[in-house]
DNA sequence: TTCTTTCATCGTAATATTGCAATATAATAA
DNA sequence: TTATTATATTGCAATATTACGATGAAAGAA
Protein backbone atom coordinates (compact mmCIF):
# COMPACT_ATOMS: atom_id res chain seq x y z
CA UNK A 1 0.00 0.00 0.00
CA UNK A 2 2.12 3.08 1.57
CA UNK A 3 -1.29 4.77 2.30
CA UNK A 4 -1.33 5.09 5.90
CA UNK A 5 -4.76 3.90 7.24
CA UNK A 6 -5.36 6.70 9.28
CA UNK A 7 -9.22 6.75 9.09
CA UNK A 8 -8.85 3.68 11.36
CA UNK A 9 -6.99 5.34 14.02
CA UNK A 10 -8.25 8.73 16.39
CA UNK A 11 -8.02 12.33 15.71
CA UNK A 12 -5.78 12.98 18.29
CA UNK A 13 -3.45 10.06 17.30
CA UNK A 14 -3.39 11.67 13.87
CA UNK A 15 -2.94 14.96 14.77
CA UNK A 16 0.20 13.84 17.19
CA UNK A 17 1.82 11.92 14.65
CA UNK A 18 1.18 15.01 11.89
CA UNK A 19 3.14 16.81 14.64
CA UNK A 20 6.09 14.12 14.75
CA UNK A 21 5.62 13.71 11.34
CA UNK A 22 6.63 17.47 10.67
CA UNK A 23 9.93 17.32 13.21
CA UNK A 24 10.68 13.88 11.40
CA UNK A 25 13.24 15.44 9.16
CA UNK A 26 17.11 16.41 10.26
CA UNK A 27 16.30 19.81 8.09
CA UNK A 28 13.11 20.25 9.27
CA UNK A 29 14.61 20.23 12.72
CA UNK A 30 18.00 22.25 11.79
CA UNK A 31 15.13 25.14 10.82
CA UNK A 32 13.62 25.05 14.12
CA UNK A 33 16.87 25.04 16.16
CA UNK A 34 18.29 27.63 13.49
CA UNK A 35 15.18 30.39 14.55
CA UNK A 36 15.50 29.43 17.78
CA UNK A 37 19.20 30.42 17.71
CA UNK A 38 19.16 34.18 17.22
CA UNK A 39 17.37 36.44 19.23
CA UNK A 40 14.12 38.09 17.01
CA UNK A 41 12.90 35.99 14.18
CA UNK A 42 14.62 35.39 10.80
CA UNK A 43 13.04 37.09 7.86
CA UNK A 44 14.97 35.56 5.06
CA UNK A 45 18.64 33.76 4.96
CA UNK A 46 17.33 30.65 6.10
CA UNK A 47 18.78 29.60 2.49
CA UNK A 48 22.37 30.29 3.24
CA UNK A 49 22.24 28.37 6.24
CA UNK A 50 21.60 25.17 5.02
CA UNK A 51 23.16 22.36 2.71
CA UNK A 52 20.10 22.41 0.75
CA UNK A 53 18.60 24.11 -2.27
CA UNK A 54 16.18 26.96 -2.45
CA UNK A 55 13.06 24.84 -3.48
CA UNK A 56 13.73 22.24 -1.23
CA UNK A 57 14.08 24.62 1.94
CA UNK A 58 10.58 26.01 0.89
CA UNK A 59 9.25 22.42 0.79
CA UNK A 60 10.20 22.17 4.20
CA UNK A 61 9.30 25.15 5.96
CA UNK A 62 5.48 25.10 3.99
CA UNK A 63 5.48 21.51 6.05
CA UNK A 64 6.61 23.10 9.68
CA UNK A 65 3.97 25.71 8.38
CA UNK A 66 1.44 23.27 7.36
CA UNK A 67 2.11 21.62 10.94
CA UNK A 68 1.74 24.99 12.48
CA UNK A 69 5.21 24.53 14.28
CA UNK A 70 6.27 28.13 12.65
CA UNK A 71 4.10 31.21 11.47
CA UNK A 72 5.47 33.22 8.98
CA UNK A 73 4.69 37.21 8.03
CA UNK A 74 5.25 38.83 4.89
CA UNK A 75 8.06 42.06 5.14
CA UNK A 76 8.32 43.61 1.89
CA UNK A 77 10.61 40.70 -0.16
CA UNK A 78 11.18 38.99 2.48
CA UNK A 79 9.43 36.65 4.94
CA UNK A 80 9.80 36.36 8.40
CA UNK A 81 9.52 33.28 10.33
CA UNK A 82 9.06 32.63 13.74
CA UNK A 83 8.58 29.38 16.74
CA UNK A 84 4.80 28.66 17.41
CA UNK A 85 5.28 28.65 21.26
CA UNK A 86 1.33 27.50 21.39
CA UNK A 87 2.48 23.80 19.33
CA UNK A 88 5.26 23.40 21.35
CA UNK A 89 3.47 23.57 24.31
CA UNK A 90 0.64 20.97 22.95
CA UNK A 91 3.85 18.27 22.18
CA UNK A 92 5.55 18.99 25.66
CA UNK A 93 1.85 18.27 26.72
CA UNK A 94 1.59 14.97 24.85
CA UNK A 95 4.60 14.44 26.74
CA UNK A 96 4.03 15.36 30.33
CA UNK A 97 1.32 13.23 30.04
CA UNK A 98 3.38 10.29 28.86
CA UNK A 99 5.80 10.68 31.79
CA UNK A 100 2.91 11.22 34.31
CA UNK A 101 1.38 8.08 33.58
CA UNK A 102 4.88 6.02 33.41
CA UNK A 103 5.33 7.13 37.53
CA UNK A 104 2.49 5.02 37.67
CA UNK A 105 3.63 1.86 36.51
CA UNK A 106 5.57 -1.01 37.40
CA UNK A 107 8.29 -2.35 35.32
CA UNK B 1 15.71 12.24 -4.83
CA UNK B 2 13.77 10.92 -2.05
CA UNK B 3 16.95 9.81 0.12
CA UNK B 4 17.35 12.79 2.47
CA UNK B 5 20.97 14.21 3.13
CA UNK B 6 21.33 13.12 6.73
CA UNK B 7 24.87 13.36 5.96
CA UNK B 8 24.71 16.78 5.70
CA UNK B 9 23.35 17.82 8.83
CA UNK B 10 24.69 17.01 12.63
CA UNK B 11 24.33 13.75 14.07
CA UNK B 12 22.11 15.70 16.99
CA UNK B 13 19.69 16.75 14.09
CA UNK B 14 19.79 13.34 12.50
CA UNK B 15 18.81 11.54 15.91
CA UNK B 16 16.20 13.82 17.24
CA UNK B 17 14.65 13.71 13.58
CA UNK B 18 15.13 9.47 14.00
CA UNK B 19 13.23 9.73 17.35
CA UNK B 20 9.98 12.16 16.02
CA UNK B 21 9.87 9.83 12.46
CA UNK B 22 9.23 6.90 15.03
CA UNK B 23 6.78 8.98 16.34
CA UNK B 24 5.42 9.52 12.98
CA UNK B 25 2.83 7.24 12.34
CA UNK B 26 -0.61 7.14 14.17
CA UNK B 27 -0.05 3.04 14.49
CA UNK B 28 2.49 3.63 16.55
CA UNK B 29 1.06 6.91 18.82
CA UNK B 30 -1.41 4.15 19.40
CA UNK B 31 0.98 1.39 20.82
CA UNK B 32 2.52 3.64 22.94
CA UNK B 33 -0.68 5.25 24.14
CA UNK B 34 -1.87 1.50 24.15
CA UNK B 35 1.62 0.69 26.75
CA UNK B 36 0.54 3.11 28.94
CA UNK B 37 -2.61 2.78 29.58
CA UNK B 38 -2.46 -0.80 31.93
CA UNK B 39 0.08 -0.93 35.28
CA UNK B 40 2.49 -2.98 33.74
CA UNK B 41 4.03 -4.27 30.51
CA UNK B 42 1.92 -5.68 27.45
CA UNK B 43 2.50 -9.23 26.87
CA UNK B 44 0.52 -10.14 23.92
CA UNK B 45 -2.36 -8.84 22.57
CA UNK B 46 -1.26 -5.51 20.95
CA UNK B 47 -2.73 -7.40 17.83
CA UNK B 48 -5.95 -7.51 18.93
CA UNK B 49 -6.15 -3.75 20.01
CA UNK B 50 -5.57 -2.31 16.54
CA UNK B 51 -7.01 -2.50 13.18
CA UNK B 52 -4.20 -3.28 11.55
CA UNK B 53 -2.67 -7.03 10.38
CA UNK B 54 -0.02 -8.85 12.63
CA UNK B 55 2.67 -8.67 10.14
CA UNK B 56 2.09 -4.51 10.09
CA UNK B 57 2.28 -4.09 13.60
CA UNK B 58 5.17 -6.10 14.19
CA UNK B 59 7.04 -3.93 12.05
CA UNK B 60 5.57 -0.68 13.65
CA UNK B 61 7.22 -2.66 17.08
CA UNK B 62 10.30 -2.76 15.56
CA UNK B 63 10.72 0.59 14.44
CA UNK B 64 9.83 2.06 18.22
CA UNK B 65 12.44 -0.77 19.33
CA UNK B 66 15.09 0.68 17.13
CA UNK B 67 14.37 3.97 18.18
CA UNK B 68 14.71 2.89 21.98
CA UNK B 69 11.10 4.40 22.19
CA UNK B 70 9.73 0.91 23.57
CA UNK B 71 11.80 -2.17 25.20
CA UNK B 72 10.71 -5.95 24.21
CA UNK B 73 11.50 -8.97 26.72
CA UNK B 74 10.81 -12.42 26.05
CA UNK B 75 8.41 -14.16 28.72
CA UNK B 76 7.88 -17.83 26.88
CA UNK B 77 5.81 -18.02 23.96
CA UNK B 78 4.80 -13.97 24.11
CA UNK B 79 6.95 -11.13 24.53
CA UNK B 80 6.49 -7.84 27.04
CA UNK B 81 6.71 -4.37 25.83
CA UNK B 82 7.48 -1.39 28.29
CA UNK B 83 7.95 2.16 27.42
CA UNK B 84 11.56 2.93 27.88
CA UNK B 85 11.67 6.22 29.96
CA UNK B 86 15.35 7.36 29.10
CA UNK B 87 14.30 8.03 25.48
CA UNK B 88 10.79 10.07 26.72
CA UNK B 89 13.11 11.99 28.83
CA UNK B 90 15.39 12.96 25.81
CA UNK B 91 12.65 13.90 24.00
CA UNK B 92 11.64 15.75 26.87
CA UNK B 93 14.50 17.80 27.14
CA UNK B 94 15.00 18.68 23.73
CA UNK B 95 11.51 21.08 24.41
CA UNK B 96 12.67 21.78 27.45
CA UNK B 97 15.89 23.34 25.56
CA UNK B 98 13.69 25.00 22.74
CA UNK B 99 10.95 26.36 25.96
CA UNK B 100 13.65 27.89 27.79
CA UNK B 101 15.15 29.47 24.07
CA UNK B 102 11.96 30.98 23.46
CA UNK B 103 11.07 32.81 26.71
CA UNK B 104 14.42 35.00 25.69
CA UNK B 105 13.29 35.74 22.35
CA UNK B 106 11.17 38.77 21.56
CA UNK B 107 8.37 37.85 18.90
C1' DT C 1 9.26 50.22 -17.92
C1' DT C 2 13.03 46.63 -16.88
C1' DC C 3 16.06 44.58 -13.39
C1' DT C 4 16.84 42.28 -9.23
C1' DT C 5 15.70 39.89 -5.13
C1' DT C 6 12.96 36.64 -2.53
C1' DC C 7 10.11 33.05 -2.09
C1' DA C 8 6.58 29.63 -4.09
C1' DT C 9 5.14 26.15 -7.37
C1' DC C 10 5.57 22.65 -11.04
C1' DG C 11 7.40 18.56 -12.83
C1' DT C 12 9.96 14.66 -12.24
C1' DA C 13 13.45 11.13 -10.72
C1' DA C 14 15.22 8.52 -6.84
C1' DT C 15 14.17 6.52 -2.71
C1' DA C 16 11.36 5.42 1.53
C1' DT C 17 7.19 3.97 3.85
C1' DT C 18 3.05 1.34 4.53
C1' DG C 19 0.34 -2.76 4.52
C1' DC C 20 -0.46 -7.49 4.05
C1' DA C 21 -0.39 -12.48 2.29
C1' DA C 22 2.64 -16.06 2.63
C1' DT C 23 5.98 -18.14 5.07
C1' DA C 24 9.40 -18.86 8.72
C1' DT C 25 10.82 -19.30 13.46
C1' DA C 26 10.59 -20.34 18.33
C1' DA C 27 8.54 -21.98 22.40
C1' DT C 28 5.32 -24.66 24.67
C1' DA C 29 1.50 -28.30 24.87
C1' DA C 30 -0.36 -32.73 23.79
C1' DT D 1 6.71 -36.63 17.49
C1' DT D 2 2.91 -33.34 15.86
C1' DA D 3 0.00 -29.46 17.06
C1' DT D 4 -0.63 -24.85 18.60
C1' DT D 5 0.40 -20.22 19.68
C1' DA D 6 2.99 -15.91 19.27
C1' DT D 7 5.99 -13.18 16.83
C1' DA D 8 9.30 -12.21 12.89
C1' DT D 9 10.69 -12.05 8.09
C1' DT D 10 10.14 -11.99 3.11
C1' DG D 11 8.35 -10.16 -1.05
C1' DC D 12 5.73 -7.11 -3.36
C1' DA D 13 2.28 -3.46 -4.76
C1' DA D 14 0.52 1.12 -3.72
C1' DT D 15 1.63 5.41 -2.16
C1' DA D 16 4.51 9.13 0.08
C1' DT D 17 8.69 11.72 0.69
C1' DT D 18 12.82 14.07 -0.71
C1' DA D 19 15.47 16.85 -3.68
C1' DC D 20 16.20 20.02 -7.29
C1' DG D 21 16.08 22.39 -12.02
C1' DA D 22 13.05 25.26 -14.30
C1' DT D 23 9.74 28.50 -13.97
C1' DG D 24 6.40 31.74 -11.87
C1' DA D 25 4.81 35.56 -8.95
C1' DA D 26 5.30 39.62 -6.11
C1' DA D 27 7.64 43.61 -4.39
C1' DG D 28 10.98 47.14 -4.48
C1' DA D 29 15.02 49.56 -7.05
C1' DA D 30 16.82 51.74 -11.09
Amino acid sequence: MGASKSESFSTAHNEMASLFKALSHPARIAIVDYLLSVDSCICGDIVNELPLAQPTISQHLKELKNANIIKGSIEGTAICYCINPETIDKIQHHFSVITHKLKSKSC
